[in-house]
RNA sequence: GGUUCCAUAGUUCAACGGAUAGAACGACAGUUUCCUAAACUGUAAAUCUGGGUUCGAUUCCCGGUGGGACUACCA
């Protein structure tokens, strides 16, 4: 139990003494502001109506008790409604002497239950760009965090295999590629995949600009062109198991997954399943003649089925085409059933995009009223769009980040700058490469992760790779600062501990107090599925300890107890910051 | 048209319905006999608009304005 919920409970006692049971009342601590004296503090105004007194004097009657009831409160003090508590000084000591020593403080028991999150699902035709790193980083921290909030998390990863983008790359190698590869060529895997996706591009429009010149109307052009025509030939053979076809896409497929897991290792993300469309496509489709019979679908006469959504606002939405193929949505909805039933889920997280709140709006709808009590369980973690300075994104115009180019940039930004302020003089360089990989990716993932998911958010390259103020790089650095203060410590005998009836200057009941939240803003950030939670949380958490760190010596303070609770709180405090930082998926050097 | 998301300093981001709306970058002014100056300290600077609910609204509800996404027998 933390704290504030200790805390709590003797509040709540207290009130209870004064005015009786709390019937459902819930009262809520929160940290005083820095401006005023006291540790936590009680809003009194939803009491007023039991207490029938003015709110001061409200305040000042609880406060009493509080102090005379509660052991570890020191005194209390009532500014116009708020009831200021402060706790004793050292059972703040003894707090700390608990969080220390605790094994994984911050990290919840198991709570039995499972949750899978799916998230990257790539398409096999073309590299992963800017938009897919916000998604993978978003989903591996989200995993990482509610493991730490206690649940079982299965990372799982739906690779769109087929369909016929993907015969638009392989009919373009085929046509233009004399043979080449991805050892042939020296490009990686996926980028040679993706080149052949804009090469079928290229011939593509170039065919239909012909037809439309020849006089042909621009939307039939787009259907006549005989390369878009091939490419349907080649899914429909596909679709029938053709041995070449097959075989190329097999071929091509492997590349393109060579490549995703080289970017996914260098990413540090990865999963624990990995779904392929191929094998899943047609799945769903006993859910629709389930539908069907319970009267929930219905059949037009053409054969497709649809729901009739506009009751709930939307529109009438196909599950099955006339001719008996699947759309989306029938995949979906199989995929779903499936896993809940394979892994007995206790909730299906889906990392995806905004452009999808369709989508899913419709899949927990249908659901529901298939009469599945589970698709409450269902979550779409929905994500802005990331834009440039420059403006949107658009494969056209060629303003896409390819996610490899971007992450060698921040690492080549990261080595540049620590060359040029001498920070890696005397490591070998293999040490260096570490570090600029390390800050690199650091500056990256900070950039990306701190900013509240759901918003369209601004990847300015230039300002993530500012290694100051609120940065990857920052935290790091201080990380990095107190491993080295630590060293030293090592190095001189000192061994950090508490000792009995030491007082903390304020400094230092800050932070301890600011630790003692931990476990706290986890179960927060799991709750709300923010790494940018845990980011502010440990950014807060280093500058404070760089204002106390430039301000009160550590290990030239000349009282040895002293010295060995600072080196302990110095060492909990970069303890504390590696694990947030691992929380958003984030390495640590132990030098920079 | 329908669904949905967003709107906070010059800029990029914060703020379980709580006190005087926090940071960072940029601007301006300072701090290195010192355990890492990729640091620290200070100054100026913001809730799109109109109602409502509330003791109290950046936050919740309704209406504007502005911007994004979706609204395919594509996935």
């Amino acid at each position: 139990m933390t704290i504030e919920q200790t805390l709590l409970e003797a509040v709540n006692a207290s009130v209870e003494k004064l005015y009786g049971p709390l019937d459902g009342l819930t009262l809520q601590l929160q940290k005083t502001r820095k401006e005023f004296t006291g540790d936590y503090t009680l809003v009194v105004f939803p009491l007023l109506k039991r207490s029938r007194k003015s709110p001061d004097a409200t305040a000042n009657e609880i406060g009493e008790v509080l102090v005379k009831e509660c052991p570890f409160v020191e005194s209390t003090n009532t500014i116009k409604g708020f009831l200021n508590i402060s706790l004793r000084a050292d059972f703040w000591l003894g707090e700390f002497g608990k969080i220390a020593s605790a094994e994984r403080y911050g990290i919840a028991p198991r709570n039995g239950k499972t949750l899978m999150v799916e998230y990257s699902s790539p398409n096999t035709n073309k590299p992963l760009h800017l938009g897919h790193v916000r998604n993978n980083l978003l989903g591996y921290s989200v995993s990482q965090i509610l493991e730490a909030a206690g649940y079982k998390v299965i990372k799982a990863n739906l690779v769109n295999d087929r369909g016929i983008h993907i015969c638009k790359s392989m009919l373009a190698w085929q046509l233009y590629g004399n043979g080449e590869t991805p050892e042939s060529s020296g490009m990686k895997g996926d980028h040679l995949v993706g080149k052949y996706y804009v090469e079928f591009d290229k011939h593509y429009k170039a065919q239909i600009k012909e037809l439309v010149e020849g006089g042909m109307d621009e939307e039939e052009a787009k259907k006549e062109a005989p390369i878009m025509k091939e490419a349907r030939t080649m899914l429909q053979k596909w679709e029938a198991h053709d041995q070449e076809v097959y075989a190329l896409w097999e071929k091509m497929n492997g590349w393109v997954y060579e490549g995703f897991d080289a970017t996914y290792k260098a990413m540090g993300v990865g999963f624990d399943k990995v779904y392929y469309e191929s094998q899943t496509y047609l799945l769903g489709k006993d859910i629709v003649a389930d539908g069907l019979q319970k009267g929930v679908f219905y059949r037009r006469e053409d054969g497709s089925v649809w729901i009739d959504l506009t009751a709930d606002g939307l529109d009438e939405k196909l599950l099955l085409r006339g001719d008996g193929t699947s759309v989306y949505m029938t995949q979906d909805l199989g995929t779903a059933l499936s896993r809940q039933r394979d892994e007995n889920l206790d909730g299906i997280i889906y990392v995806v995009g905004n452009e999808q709140n369709y989508h899913f709006q419709v899949l927990k709808l249908v659901l529901k009223k298939m009469g599945y009590e589970w698709s409450d369980n269902i979550y779409h973690l929905s994500y802005g769009m990331v834009e440039l300075p420059e403006g949107k994104m658009k494969s056209r115009e060629g303003t896409v980040v390819d996610a490899d180019d971007l992450i060698e940039d921040m690492v080549q930004t990261a080595r540049e700058m620590s060359e040029e302020l001498g920070k890696l003089d005397g490591m070998t360089p293999e040490e260096q490469e570490e570090i600029a990989r390390i800050v690199g990716l650091g500056a990256l993932k900070y950039f990306i992760l701190k900013v509240d998911p759901k918003k369209t958010m601004l990847f300015n390259p230039r300002e993530s790779i500012d290694f100051n103020g609120n940065t990857g790089p920052f935290i790091q650095y201080t990380y990095a600062r107190i491993r080295s203060v630590l060293r030293k410590a090592a190095e001189a005998g000192v061994v950090g501990a508490v000792a009995e009836g030491l007082s903390l200057i304020p400094e230092e009941v800050e932070i301890v107090k600011y630790l003692a939240d931990f476990p706290q803003t986890v179960q927060q950030a799991a709750a709300t599925y923010s790494p940018s939670v845990i980011g502010a949380y440990i950014y807060d958490l280093a500058k404070m300890y760089n204002g106390y760190y430039h301000d009160h010596s550590i290990l030239r303070e000349e009282r040895e107890s002293v010295r060995a609770f600072r080196v302990l709180l110095s060492a909990t405090v970069a303890d504390i910051i590696g694990r947030g930082m691992a929380l958003m998926g984030i390495e640590v050097p132990e030098r920079m």
